[in-house]
DNA sequence: CGCGACGTTGATTTGCCTCAACGATTGTGG
DNA sequence: CCACAATCGTTGAGGCAAATCAACGTCGCG
């Protein structure tokens, strides 16, 4: 059986079964505990993650120290500083799972030769760059659009059961507003829970 | 001489002079006016847009009846409404040239065949991406990380001479607050012009 | 049991918006 | 060539969404 890994590029482009066979010798299955770090700020990154189980989080920290959520990824999603990764400058941000998780690790130098060798993988990449690219393009519209109250339940109906996987103050920090006013935001929601 | 379109290309992969040719087959050179629009929200968006000359922005209008713009894009640069490109959904922007302009739009059944005759335009594209999708996480990072003030002086530090080139409620509408409160940071700034 | 992590509540403050009015500039038709 | 309107930027008064700060309740866990 293979894992989801190959069966999500299958989704995309073609790959037989030799050559599943040699993504999966050069991509590195990492077994994580919740909290352990893939990436820290300031190092360059060097890699890509393909979340089998589990999920992670992308954050940065801000001036005060605080910890300010910019991205979750759960099965099946591919996360990476995109920028860093491509430059080889420093990143600005971390990467750690918020849960026990399975990740694929994809070295950059791993991935060129995947796709020099495979070159449909080029194309899968590339409708995995352009449908994040699009995600985010559409957040952006999103954070523009919505106030906090609109931009949490947007949030909430649209991943009903992910939210149930973060504790609330990573939600806030996602959201980017306050685990005070988030909380707030939900007792008008259920004024009558009793 | 090649236009920029190639020139570009040719910074992140090999292109004869027999393939750049077919490159330019495919793709239009439109030569549109100051408010022209590419892109109609409620459209799906069938195209992806270099500009060789000018300027694009794109957009959104909230509840209000406000545009809202979200990106804007110069000389050398891809524009794009890419989760619709993608997926064949109405698109939830609008795409219009803040100048005059001159456009290489490329059409989604274009971008396909070129990428199957000149397999590296297939890395190109995913490079250019992959590109759009890092500049896309700074960014929310900068959202995030930055009050108004902090991200306008940001903005206008990194890029001085494009400031120049858009009106100031343009500049407020891009960055998310009201032109009079930009008017009133501009005041802070530089309290003695005398 | 006692500590630390997490969520809640309320009082206060503030960054930014809203609205309305007013210059300055530009372009356009009479 | 001037009058007038439209567009754009500025100013100020007032208001609100959301942050800050401090305190407290609760739960899980060593």
């Amino acid at each position: 059986m293979y894992p989801n890994l190959i069966t999500h590029i299958r989704k995309f482009v073609d790959l037989s079964d030799e050559q599943a066979d040699l993504v999966l010798e050069h991509a590195k299955l990492l077994q994580i505990k919740k909290n352990d770090m893939l990436l820290r700020g300031g190092q360059v990154c060097r890699a890509s993650y393909f979340v089998e189980k589990g999920g992670l989080c992308m954050y940065f920290i801000n001036d005060k120290g605080v910890e300010k959520i910019t991205h979750f990824v759960i099965e099946n999603w591919w996360l990476s500083d995109y920028l860093s990764l491509g430059s080889n400058n420093p990143s600005a941000f971390n990467i750690r799972a918020f849960e026990n998780a399975e990740v694929y690790s994809l070295d950059f130098h791993a991935q060129e030769l995947l796709c020099r060798k495979l070159p449909q993988l080029e194309r899968y990449f590339r409708l995995m760059m352009q449908r994040g690219y699009g995600a985010h393009q559409f957040r952006i519209k999103l954070m523009r659009e919505f106030n906090s109250e609109q931009y949490y339940h947007h949030f909430r109906d649209l991943y009903p059961t992910f939210i149930q996987r973060i504790p609330q103050y990573m939600l806030a920090s996602f959201l980017g507003l306050t685990p005070e006013y988030l909380s707030e935001l939900r007792k008008k929601d259920a004024p009558r829970t009793s």
